[in-house]
DNA sequence: TTGTATGCGTTATCAT
DNA sequence: ATGATAACGCATACAA
């Protein structure tokens, strides 16, 4: 390959003595071009390394190829251990459609006037919300800018229409809930993420129904929202396992509370399963886990990788083909028996 | 604002009775226009909410103002969790300068194709290369491609000149190693990252500099390689303290082993600190704090979303003056003693 | 099956 | 201080 010249489609339609359209016929897979001609162009472009200027063709096309991600951080806020998963999905698809990725980290502040920028300027052909809060002004935002776009979650249910893909946290909290009532467990204690987040409320929403379907009640002692880290998990646990009457069984909502859950419980000496029981929400991030034969902990689980796979794949396809309508998706997370949960020894 | 109709400049400069050029200078803050033109204009185009096509500008101009981030990821691998973080930091300083991040998921057998791409279709005025191998074929190719690139991290040390930012993962480890070893500790674990990765190459040899300069002997029992997440710190862990002779102090690579680590040594009823040392790289990702007045883990630590920020820094800096040569930046880590380290009790 | 001419929406050059 | 006109490098409607 002669990597020391960059060409141009001029410059390649000259040296085949073609003209610029049947080059780009043959580059681009029309039907029309002859075999012959087509080979020879297409060798012609590999030898000489030619690559189609990327903003003139979408100058031409009038289509970004492109799909936002916005991603609101502070100056020293965290940034969300499952955003790296849903990318890993999301751009996996994006490479196979070859739609480019674009990322903008923007201080929360500056939020409004980026999506303005991405809608007009023609950056990209959509954007995937993430993070999705009660009352998004995003949405409505989105629908006025006429910028396609899908939700990772789910607002409250007061929204008006728009897609999304989620789980169903309030069934999967319920449900998980309910089995260790079965158990026999009837303190149970919640930990949960920030309730700025509307799957957090939901998971609330299950976890109180599932209580008081059994007629148990939820102490507030037990009940915690706070960001989903080791550290806070750690500290939360600490504290109600010291109370007079501590839980004999936890909701978590992520893998990370949790690993700072089973610090804090094995640093008084007891055991996770035998001596309180747990279930935990697992994202299934690349990074933590919870496989195994018998998985550590029981949990409720889905792919965050996966979801990101599938949001992407339903943008592209309202993006090429309008008129098929973006969906409302909801999963139901799975429920998987591990060894973090026993019947309540008396 | 209007945002029912999409204006382009002609649209916007017809509007005013300007031609395109003035419109043009006056948005872009050029000197020449005056004053109350500059007002008029901007407050039309606020008004419009015009925003300049991005394709027709980078077209004109002939720059991407874009920095590329390749992620090569198989479909079931995992995904590097530092990866978040440096992205926040790097991305951070793009929204600054107004370049955009483009990321691509790639399959490692198309890397080079999708490099090449990269390179020649202009999406992109330089890219960032992240995990570097040993003997990374990468560094000659975007040489040959004369696409402006830095490294986070560093190839071996018979590559030819490049830039790049790294910490001095040799000098850290050997350091840290002879804290442990003043302290008493003679059998000490290695739980290192894989060795295809240039840093732990790195970090090994610098644990071997400091145990063989006190004549300590590297048991390779005690010594592993391997993918730095919790369930892998763990299984090591559990493996090398049912040796009969179990080692009493660990230096381990990443703060995710480190939690496996823990878990073990919880498990077996053992205590962090008081029986066993542990001296751990922190990352400091922004969802693995380990911070408090003591810490929980001795640390050496370095922060990556700072690496983001400095790389992305560096190589915008020299795409605007490419006579500002790119450098060669190496970081000490930081040295922090917590509460997992103790002398070893007779 | 191939070629000609034009448009995409900016920025840059050269006038005035 | 402002304007007319020409790139920028493709894709595409229309012609042949």
């Amino acid at each position: 390959m002669l990597n020391s010249i960059i060409m141009n489609l001029e410059d390649l339609s000259k040296h085949l003595k073609l003209s610029q359209t049947t080059v780009s016929r043959a580059l681009n897979d029309f039907p029309e071009v002859s075999e012959k001609t087509r080979s020879r162009v297409k060798s012609a472009a590999q030898k000489f390394g030619y690559r189609p200027s990327h903003h003139a063709a979408r100058l031409a096309k009038g289509k970004a190829m492109a799909i936002g991600h916005v991603v609101p951080l502070a100056e020293h806020a965290m940034i969300n251990p499952h955003f790296a998963d849903f990318i890993a999905g999301a751009g996996d698809v994006y490479a196979q459609h070859h739609y480019d990725m674009h990322i903008s980290v923007v201080n929360s502040d500056e939020e409004e006037s980026l999506y303005r920028d991405l809608a007009r300027s023609g950056k990209v052909d959509g954007v995937v919300v993430h993070a999705p809060q009660i009352n998004d002004y995003r949405i409505p935002l989105l629908k006025e800018l006429q910028l396609p776009f899908i939700v990772h979650g789910r607002c409250d249910d007061s929204t008006p229409d728009y897609a999304f893909l989620d789980i169903n946290n309030k069934r999967a909290f319920s449900r998980a809930t309910e089995y260790l009532i079965d158990l026999g467990h009837q303190r149970i204690a919640l930990l949960n993420g920030l309730e700025t987040m509307s799957f957090a409320v939901r998971r609330k929403l299950g976890f109180i129904a599932a209580m008081e379907k059994h007629n148990l009640c939820c102490d507030p002692a037990l009940m915690v929202q706070q960001e989903m880290i080791e550290p806070t998990g750690y500290a939360f646990t600490k504290q109600i396992l010291a109370l007079p009457e501590p839980p004999t069984a936890m909701m978590i909502a992520s893998m990370l509370s949790a690993m700072g859950a089973m610090r804090a419980i094995q640093e008084v000496g007891k055991k996770v399963g035998e001596d309180i029981s747990i279930i935990v929400y697992d994202d299934q991030l690349s990074f933590l886990q919870n496989s195994g034969e018998i998985p550590l902990f029981t949990s409720l689980r889905s792919s965050i990788r996966e979801a990101g796979k599938t949001v992407a794949t339903q943008l592209i396809q309202h993006i090429q083909q309008p008129d098929n309508v973006l969906p409302q998706i909801i999963w139901d997370a799975e429920f998987v028996i591990g060894n973090s949960t026993q019947r309540l020894q008396h």
